[in-house]
DNA sequence: TATATATATAATAGTTCGTTTATATATTAA
DNA sequence: TTAATATATAAACGAACTATTATATATATA
């Protein structure tokens, strides 16, 4: 993984929310709306974070009917480097997910 | 580590001449001059990207006469993260650096 | 078919960032 | 003591970033 890559890669990982959605990630697939609920900011806010991992490759996208689907992407160079960073970050937990979808 | 400072050590990690400098410091101990040379960028330019490191604490420095050294932190909490990271980069060398401090 | 839901994107404004240039301070050497 | 070297910092400018607001598209439901 070249410098400027790498760079990309840690810059779209240097925001909060972002590292938060990688952290629920981490444990789940989840749609955009089960994020906004999650993570309490707005759906934009949500799909523009989601856009900057999509962008690097961090994530990956399933469109299932209305909603669409992300996960880490395993098989990402730097995915290892990402559970790293991830261990190092508070437990969170993945409540039941109000079903405020739909 | 929480979200938080996570997010500002990635910040100050996630620029291409940062991160050389921390994979060179990861390699040696070297003063400010020596990385003005190696990088091949100016010196208000190397000694503002190691104010960020400074910052967030991921390097140490050391006043010995006029030169300043600068070496990773390796009791910082992301230590073992920020190894990790150098460890997906291309390998580099550190030639003799030709004696320009002086 | 009309409406509601899920999502993405564009425009805007305020903020942070990186580079350049100029300058100040400390230390050493002449 | 004067000059040179090593380093830090500040100001200025353009670029990139983030949140907000508005809107467009696709899909499902009534």
């Amino acid at each position: 993984m070249d410098f400027k890559k790498t760079e990309s890669i840690l810059r779209a990982l240097g925001e909060q929310n972002r590292l938060k959605i990688i952290t629920y990630l981490s444990m789940k697939t989840l749609c955009v709306c089960e994020l906004v609920e999650i993570l309490d900011i707005s759906q934009p806010q949500v799909s523009q974070h989601l856009r900057k991992l999509r962008e690097v490759e961090l994530v990956t996208e399933e469109k299932r009917g209305r909603w669409v689907y992300y996960s880490l992407n395993n098989i990402h160079a730097l995915y290892p480097v990402v559970l790293h960073i991830v261990s190092t970050l508070p437990l969170v937990q993945l409540n039941e997910i109000r079903a405020i979808c739909d």
